[in-house]
DNA sequence: CTCAATGGCCTGAACGGAATACCTTCCCGC
DNA sequence: GCGGGAAGGTATTCCGTTCAGGCCATTGAG
């Protein structure tokens, strides 16, 4: 008798596929690069005519994305020769987290656990001396922030991803940014107390220790524990199960 | 100065958006949930006005999805009352894998090693006993499987899809089957000694201790040595970098 | 025998996206 | 100045996809 699947595989495989259109994914893709300052506030855009190409999509698909961005205040677009598409300069408060993603959090960190596991140990493997050195700036520049939550969560963003580029791995990369838009959006809404971003930021400087010894099984335990530290956090502030 | 992201960053802030169409994503979820095993030769789809509902598309790109698949010879329908839509008794051989994924299966495997890894973690916390125990026969089965690899395969492939049930995160077993689908089309089309899946399936059994005595970090390591042994041997087999 | 459950089929409307041409603005070089 | 070029802004057209809904054809369960 054939081993059948367990039901929440049959869950699975019949649960909604997900069809996002052009507009949507173009309108995420920019939208979360600026929101994680990938695209720092006075930064230019791609002309238009270029960026469609490189985005894979047509121009009015993209105009309709940059339109909607412009509304939300995100970008700001100048005409004529010089001109051209840029980033805010005062960025919109954050919106709050959607009712989804407040239900699905725990699947959002289950998640995030895994990418964030493998960039650790990928990075401790293909990170360059420069590299690290770069994230050792950042996490000195860290110390200082915090007071400034929303300015420490930005670089922290920064060094996060940091790592994921230093692993070569576009997907990696991909799901990493994805993954920190979503965190970000659970994340700058309860509560930082000093003495946690004390502490994670700590965190961050032992795990590039670990880093530097390309000790990659050192580096995803203090990654682990890093994300548990957030975890713990949302957990006793957010409507979890 | 702010610092600027790196020149990664960019790029894949601006690399194409993948559009994928209902009818497209629909044929990928059954198709690779058939490949896969997961549907069992014989099986029976729900009836095509249950499953468009589930799947959350309508009826007429359903059946698009389903006519693709039974000229493909995956599937095959019985007309009138009793009827329904059936996994074919014999599949087709697989396709060989597309150059895209040959240009890109490293990258496949660091995402993986993202998903095994967070799987592997969590399925320490969360398995339960009777999910241990399942898992445990079905290693005990590989081990008399070792001559004919695409029935080992299928099992194996059971075997981490069974993990990711464990982990109750459903974002994880869709990650999961992702990844096996693409590993599978990579692995099917190389050879495998005899002594390989010996040695696969003996690790299949330490990973199983780890996760009774509820070792996450265990659990990291082996699963981390255990891919890294099939993508050694897809390095050797694949035109790769 | 009946009929309900199933796959098979068709049409029309709505939407999204691509392609293309053209307009408007405004800096830069002459 | 002033003309050209580079950028954003607008409009139109066409095509493929998707949805919604109804109807037909088949066939086994009751």
């Amino acid at each position: 008798m054939p081993r059948t699947p367990g039901a929440p595989t049959l869950e699975t495989i019949f649960s909604p596929v997900r069809s996002q259109t052009a507009f949507e994914e173009t309108v995420e893709r920019l939208g979360t690069a600026i929101k994680l300052g990938l695209l720092t506030p006075g930064a230019q855009l791609p002309p238009e005519r270029d960026l469609c190409g490189r985005l894979g999509v047509a121009r009015s698909t993209l105009r309709q994305a940059l339109t909607a961005l412009t509304e939300t205040g995100l970008l700001y677009a100048v005409r004529g020769r010089g001109g051209g598409t840029f980033v805010a300069d005062s960025l919109p408060p954050v919106e709050a987290p959607s009712a989804e993603l407040l239900a699905t959090w725990r699947d959002a960190c289950d998640l995030r656990l895994g990418i964030e596991l493998a960039v650790a140990s990928l990075a401790a493997e293909r990170a360059t001396p420069g590299e690290l050195a770069a994230l050792g700036t950042l996490v000195e520049e860290m110390d200082d922030m915090l007071d400034d939550f929303e300015a420490y969560r930005r670089a922290d963003v920064r060094f996060h991803i940091g790592l994921a580029e230093a692993c070569e791995s576009s997907r990696l990369m991909l799901a990493m940014t994805d993954t920190q838009s979503e965190m970000t959006d659970l994340i700058l809404h309860i509560s930082h107390p000093h003495e946690v971003l004390t502490h994670a930021n700590e965190q961050h400087a032992r795990l590039l220790v670990a880093l530097r010894r390309h000790d990659g099984a050192a580096a995803m335990a203090l990654i682990a524990e890093h994300l548990h530290g957030t975890e713990h956090v949302l957990a006793g502030l957010l409507p979890g199960a």
